[in-house]
This record gives C-alpha cells, structure tokens and sequence, in this order.
DNA sequence: CATGAATGAGGCTTCATTCAT
DNA sequence: GATGAATGAAGCCTCATTCAT
C-alpha cells in the first residue's frame, strides 16, 4: 500500500516535470534527459513508470485534463443566482483559473498537435471528442435550466450556444497566448452580456462589470 | 521573366506538396524525403528553394494564411444588407469555406504548436498575433457599423464581441475536426442567432434558418 | 575514481581508433562509422566523449603532440657528453623514434593541412606555433651551452641554427615519406657532421658514422 | 591554334581561380561553386576543361609545381661566384620567391595532405617524390661543384646536405606560415653561414649580412 | 529499484556531377 | 561551348530506448 503510494508519487513526480518541459520546449523538442534532469532522476527511471515517450505524452494530457476538468466541476457546482449570473460566474471562474496556468497554455497546443498527426492521434482525438461532449453537456444543462426557468427564451437552442460557448472560452485564451496585450477576461465578460441578452426572454440593459 | 515564373511555379509546387504532406504526418512525422516525392521532385531540389524543413515550413505558413486571407476577404467584400445579414452571411462563407478543406484544418494545429514551442516560435507567434488583430479588426468594423446605423444597440462593445467571434468560428472548426458527428455550420447559424438578437436594438425573433 | 578512469580509458581507445583512421584515409575521408567500429563500439559513443567530428580530431592532435612531445623530452634529458655528442644524440633519437611511427606521419600532414584551412584552423595554427617556439627553445639552449663552453664559435646565431634544425628533421622525414629508397637517417647523420663542424670552435675532421 | 589558344587561356583562368581557392578554404572546404564564382564562369563549364574536382585539384598542383620550378630554375642558372656565394644566393632568391607568395603555402599543405590520403594520394607521392629528388639534385651538383674546386672539404656528403638544405627551406617557411614573428629569411641567411663554415675546406669567419 | 553508458536507426543537409537548353 | 537547375548518394549527428551494474 505504501509501496504503492511511493509508486505514485513518483510517477506524478515525473508526469509533472514532463509537463513543464513539454510546455516549454514542446513535444518534439522535449528529449527525455531534460524531464530526467527536471524531475531530478535518472533518464532509465522513467521507463520504469512509462513505456515510452509517447505514453509519457498521453499521461501528461491524461492529468492534465484531469486537472483542469476538477477545476471546472468545482466551478460550476459551486454556482448559485440567476441561470445568467451562473452563466457568467462560469465565464469568470473558467478564465481566471487558466489564465492562472497561461504559461502551461502551450501544452493544449502540443495536444492538438499530436491529435491531428502523432502516431497517437486516434487516443487524443477520442480524448479531445468525448472532452468537448461533455463540457458542451454542462453547458447546455445550464442553459437549459434558463428556459425551463423562463428565464432565456424558449427558442434558444442550448447546443449551438454551449458548443460555441465552450468554443469562445478556448479561443480567447488562444488569442491571449498570442497577445500580450489582448486581455481575455474583461473581452469575455462583455461579450457575455451581450450574449445573455440575446439568450433573455425579457429585454435587458447590458452592464458586464 | 519567364525564367522567374517557373522558378515561382516550382516554388508553389513544393509548397503545395509540403503542404499536403505536413497536414497528414505533422511537422516532426514529415520526412524532406516524403515532400519530395509527393512532389515528384528529388530531395536536393527542395534545397534549391528552402534554406531548411523549417523554412519550407514557414513558407506553407504563409502561402496558408495568404488563401485564406484572401478567402475571407472576397467573403466581405461581397456582403450586402443590413448589419445582421452581414453578420450571419460571414458565418456562412467562413465555416463553408473552411469546412471544404477540413482535412487541412491539422495545419492549423500544426501552426499553432509551432508558435507555441518550436524554434520558430516568435516568427509564428507574430504572425498569428497580426493575423487576429486584423481579423478582429474586419469584424469589429462590420459590428461598429450596425451600432451607428442604430441596428445595434449603443452600449455593445464592437471588439469584444469580434475577438469572442473570431475566437469561436476557429473553435467550432476545431470541434468538428475532433467530433465527425458535430456540424459547425448549423451549430453557428443557431448560436449567431442568439448572438444577433443580443447585439439587435429591437426585440426580434430568432429564425437562424 | 575508478569510473573516471574507466571514461579516460574510453576516451583514449577512441583517440587512438581515430588516429589509425584519419592516418589511413585523412581526416575528410574518415567517416565516424569507420573509427567506431576501429575502436569496437558504437556511432553514438563517439559523441558522448567528444563534440564533433572536428572536436575528435583535435583530441587526436593534443594526444599526438602529447605523446611526440614525451618522447622529445625523454631524448634531451637523456641526453650526455659534449654539446656536439648531445646534438647528434638527440638527431639520432628523434628521427629514429619518428621512424618507428612513419606511417603516423600522414598525421602530421593532416594536422598542416587542418592548420591551413578547416574551420579550426586558428586552434591548430596556434598550437603549432607554440610546438615548434618551444622546440626551438630548447634546441637553442642547446646550441647556446656548446657556446658558453666554448666548443661553438661565439658568433653563431643559436636560434638561427635550432630553428633550421627542427625543421630539418621535419622535412627529412617528409622526404622518406615520400620516397621509401630515401633514408632519412644516414643522410641526417652526415648533414649533422658538417653542420656541427660548422658550429664548431676547433676545426675538427668530419665523421658521421 | 587560336581555339586551342582560347581554350587553354581558359583552363588557366580556371586553374587561377581554383588555386585561390583552394588556398584559401582548402581542398575539403572548397566548393565547386565557389570555384566557378571566383572564376566569373558557370559552374558547368568547368566540367569542359576538368574531369573532376580532384582533376582540378591536380592540375592546381602541376601548375604550382611548373611555376615554383621555374622560378628555381631561374634562380640557380643567374647564380655566379663562388659555390658558397651561389648557396647563400640560391637560398635568398628562394626564399624570398615564396616569402612574396606566403598566402599560397596554405596550398603546399593541401598538397601534402593529398599526398597522404586522398584517392589521389600515388599520383601526388610520386610527384612530391620526383620533384624532391630534382631539387636535391640541383643542389647536391652545386655542392658537388664546391668540392670539386676544393671550396668545399672533399669528405663532405654533398647528396645528405643538399637534402637537408632542401628540406630546411621548406620547414623554415612551414615556420614562418605558423608564426607571423618568425623571420625566416635572417634565420636562414644566418644558419646558412653556419653550415658553409662547415662545408669549407678553409677556417673562416661567419658572417651572413 | 535506479541509473546512465552504450547504441544505431533515422533524418537533415551538402555538394559533386549531370544534362537539357 | 556555356550554363545552372536538378539530383541523390553520402555522412554527421541526435536521441529514444536498453540493459548491465
């Protein structure tokens, strides 16, 4: 059990210097002495936990999102108000926790990367597939309470607003990793506004701050 | 004269069958010898018009962003009516004409991992940094336009609607490249439905077909 | 300690593969593969104990000069008699040592020719410049004691001389390289005797033998 | 006549160009390109004239070798006086025809390091080893002459100095090519007067300005 | 378990040479 | 004759992986 325990601590250990130098350095330009190196371990080591570099890649992502989806349950779950005012502590929680790990915003890159062309493509793409499914079903779910509510308008369609939703969140954050200057969370939060207003079944003025 | 033509007609060739060859095995799965061949070429050629893979690289690079910069363009320039029907005929043309080369959508990600770790990074980074400014620009304008012909309500922020815009046509298309089963299209027509009432200064039904 | 020899060990197995292929095929027509497998091992190895291809053949030089040098000093300290005696002596030793390794001469001619043109030229350039000034010197000193006790004339330039004897035995040598029916030995003997006759104080009957 | 007048006033252009070259990067770090560049022609049409980069390089050699011939030719055959004036005369003529010409020694080196291990190493040996002989031959006559005339001391070994001396001109310009502070000129005018103290049958003062 | 020295397959790139114009 | 675009053989070097210690 404690054996066990120590086993695990050192596969994190690894996955999570991996995961710094892949952000840094990318999955190509990554050898296997530097995550040795960053782990403070032997290069030998880590076959003894992954099978190769590639299954240490998947194990990454697989932490990843492991990581970033128990941020976004702890998000939502802990969302009260108004359909709109959860819509848009969603878009505030959500932003603020990856622009907290902006620096690790490469690696999502290194992981469409690899889903359109690695070796391991079909494992990510899945990944990536049932990953996005299921957020958009989060979303939706939300914006579905709106209409039972009453409170978005009952022609809405809560799919395409989820998916595009879902789409907007990555897409800013992808544009902020290009721009320094681009600021995410204030651009979102206003859209937002506009966005619910357009979900609303009653007229609203629109005041994002 | 005409010596420069064909020299710009094989450079076209590689770039195109780089192009190709990039889309289905990624930048690293690319061997030069694969390009070559594809292009029915011998491998020292492709040195005759490339410093390095990575040059090559960023050659399809900008050949890619020139086409579909193009594409965007005739796809605005042509637009008529009001601000709305603008707003929703862009969706179209965008998702339509990206949907019809989806199997070079993996470029993209290539692209996008190459700004984020290659040793090319900042030159893609820039690239990417002005390409979003300029687009973000285009449909801001087109937003700022339906605010003062009062199509629009005032108060809307023009550019935060047109990066989340932006931001969510590249995500949808990467949510389709993930999902065979998710259709971008419709999925955006409905969503812009919500997104053109919310930015309409008069209540309006929404009929995204 | 003893891993530290171990890697010394490996280093100068390499060196000395290496030496026997660059004096067979010269520099630019030895191939890595070639020295690893002279040396019984592997490609890669190479590169965990030298940088290049570049960086093994100057080892190899250090390691030429090092040992050429040894066996210089091990000659001139040996070395009794009359400066005249100890002038012949050490012509005797060092072209019979040379001899002994004339199919290590091709070496040489690489390392002039490394000197001349390759990238490392500077290095090998200066290396040479400080081989023969201390060759020189201690030539000189030699000549200079006979001066001192009186058994060479006083007006003889001692770096003048020392500086065309190194050179002498140099190109001596580069003869029999040369021409196999030359032999460097004899004729250096009998060139030593009149320059030495030269050099001398008392007129003396020349005999070589 | 006039054609083949042209064409060799082209293969001498080219042989011109090649040299400086060579001189310059060395046999290995020469490209043909650069070759055809330097020689204002294209780089196909040295294929007209040479076989082969080694061809070229072997014509660059011959060229050198009738050249430096010559010009030793020319130098002994204006030698008048004594045979000790004519040796010291001899050794200044030759020494300053290659001290004005330092920049190509670099080539000599190349020619060495042929002769050593390039696939063309026979055909350059024997031409070392035929010239060297020539050489030792001139001079051995005119130390021959000395003793004939009872300038120079009839036990003398006029074959082992003239190789010694023909070898130290050599090395004392090796020297000077490693050492900008070396003067090789004065060192050998000095020694010079050294050795035909040796050489001569009467007692007599040094003195080489 | 941990290590890191050893390995060799694999890929980028160079450049002498060819040959159609 | 002259040219230079095209070629592909060849070689340096990297780095994921293995395995003896």
């Amino acid at each position: 059990m404690e054996d066990k325990a120590r086993k695990q601590n050192k596969r994190s250990l690894i996955i999570e210097a991996a995961a710094k130098v892949f952000a840094n350095r990318g999955y190509n330009g990554t050898i296997i002495a530097d995550i040795a190196t960053e782990a403070g371990i032997g290069k030998g080591t880590i076959y003894e936990y992954f099978l190769s570099k590639e299954d240490l890649f998947f194990a990454v992502f697989q932490w990843f999102v492991q990581m970033t989806e128990a941020e976004a349950k702890v998000s939502i779950t802990a969302l009260g108000g108004s359909a709109s005012e959860r819509l848009m502590a969603l878009n505030d929680a959500l932003l603020r926790s990856w622009l907290d790990m902006l620096d690790m915003y490469s690696l999502v890159m290194e992981f469409w990367s690899a889903s359109a062309s690695s070796k391991m493509r079909q494992r990510f793409k899945q990944a990536f597939r049932e990953g996005y499914r299921d957020f958009r079903q989060i979303v939706s779910a939300l914006i579905r309470d709106g209409i039972e509510k009453a409170e978005f308008r009952p022609e809405v369609d809560a799919e395409s607003v989820a998916a595009a939703l879902v789409g907007t969140w990555d897409a800013l954050l992808l544009q902020a990793w290009f721009d320094e200057g681009f600021d995410p969370l204030t651009t979102s939060r206003r859209f937002m506004a506009v966005l619910i207003s357009g979900l609303a079944s009653k007229p609203q003025v629109i005041s994002p701050s």
